[in-house]
DNA sequence: CCAAAAGTGTTCATTCTACACCCATGC
DNA sequence: GCATGGGTGTAGAATGAACACTTTTGG
């Protein structure tokens, strides 16, 4: 940061700012945008019998405004910069990340959210200049979004119809930019479940160790071996710990009860759970 | 992204982008901040004998203007959203990162830049609000700079000279919150040397083992055992490829001439090398 | 009883770690 | 020669992958 009209010399710091214009320069706007992901069992497919182990979903909103308008978009909008008519200023950006993500969409937002990175290629708005930080924000299985201020309709639509991840036709529906800004943030999210707590994020405040594997596996796109995975998840210091209590137990054709873990308190894994090895 | 004026309804895009005014809202200022780091010898300890094996040092300038006039800081500036009078439109935040380092350091360019994170707190530029969005780049240990626009001095500043690390004294000394953006490059430096071939970043295009050892153990601040590392290196496929060549040899004492390699195909390492187990 | 799911034991292969040792070079 | 640094061998420990098996539950 910082330049601007050259000081004279000797003016001390506090004249200098009395006299500084904000309108000086071009405008730029900034946007904030929410990739929010969450497993849920697969729309559709009905509930029978067999137990439902979920796949990857992201919200989107349909725009009920120009530009773009009728396109499926990731749910966004303006920072507020300085107090306005509009509300008061986010005080920084995860503020404003959930202040739109609840304004489009009325979900809950006491979930993690953590910023992605920030695209301001020219022209990726046709508008102005546009520069947007997007945000991943990662959800347990929640219920569907109402939409909210220009939105035409809000929901989670599972990755699979978004064509992202094979091939290189990534995103091929969404408005702007958000295809490429949705698999960035799939890819973040794949490679962080590897080294970090993250999946925990995914899951209700307690859980069992094959809701965590079937997290890795809705993510990751592959299974893994139960038992193994169990034994890993333990071995790794502060990723779990146990509540004590069992599952209530679900599933149709019996089974053992689980026993319930909560999330521990690392936050990095060590040794990580790669994905690498087949 | 994406919010505006309540389009009248089937007015076509077209229409509605013609008359459209960037200026309605609120001023909020983009800028770009860089995170130059490379690995030199520590100024001040001479020549004398012994290898010279470098330490990790960061590119700072000292504000020739106000706000925090005097001070050092991250060189950084204003994006250019639009074509104006000082120059066209930086085409993406990458090309502004270059453009800004260039003339606040006429330092060369051609080098490993990636995105950090956007920082928009409100209050942290006395002046207006201000998203600075932080890159960073690594480079091989390059010659002393010139102080550019704006700039009182600039100069590449050991890590250790700035606070951060130990404790929880980050950054204590530069302007604005740079002292956070540089302690958060600092531990994505760290992070990323395990699992990506970054090591790379900080090496001329061709190297040794050994000095791609110095690297690691410059940045994570800790020595490794010499004869595993050669073999783990050797044995990740794509991080490094054989030249051929052999080192001129330097060093007093004598010993074998090493091997020169260049970097590898591969961005990430499978397997990656952790810096856990002490 | 039988099927399904949780969780434990055990074996074998692979990888990591430490240390010993040989190779090539400067003085 | 001898010290220094590059590079390889190798044994023991630790980790990982696969599969068998026991336990607990629903139907």
């Amino acid at each position: 940061m910082t330049e601007d009209r050259t000081p004279q010399h000797d003016e001390p710091e506090s004249r200098f700012l009395s006299g500084y214009d904000p309108h000086a320069f071009a405008p730029a706007a900034v946007t904030v945008d929410v990739v929010a992901l969450t497993i849920r069992p697969e729309a559709g497919t009905g509930e029978t019998g067999a137990r439902r182990t979920g796949t990857p979903h992201v919200l989107l909103t349909r725009r009920a405004a120009h530009p773009q308008r009728g396109r499926w978009a990731l749910p966004g909008g303006f920072v507020r910069a300085e107090d306005g008519p509009d509300g008061p200023a986010d005080p920084d950006l995860p503020d404003a990340a959930l202040r739109v993500l609840s304004e489009k969409t009325r979900l809950p937002t006491e979930l993690h959210l953590e910023q992605l990175g920030t695209y301001g290629a020219r022209g990726r708005d046709p508008r102005m200049r546009v520069f947007s930080v997007a945000h991943m924000l990662l959800a347990p299985d929640l219920p569907d979004p109402h939409s909210g201020r220009d939105t035409e309709e809000a929901a989670w639509v599972p990755w699979s119809e978004l064509g992202h991840g094979e091939g290189s036709r990534a995103g091929r529906d969404l408005a702007f930019d958000h295809g490429r800004i949705l698999a960035d943030a799939v890819e973040r999210a794949r490679s962080k479940l590897e080294y970090t707590a993250l999946a925990t994020a995914f899951l209700p405040s307690a859980f069992t160790i094959t809701a965590l594997r079937e997290v890795y596996q809705a993510v990751w796109g592959r299974t893994l071996h139960a038992a193994n995975f169990h034994r890993k998840i333990l071995a790794t210091p502060g990723f779990v710990e146990d509540t004590g209590e069992l599952a209530e137990h679900g599933g149709s054709g019996g089974g053992r009860r689980a026993r319930l873990y909560r999330a521990g308190g690392a936050a990095l894994l060590h040794p990580p759970l790669l994905r690498s090895t087949q």
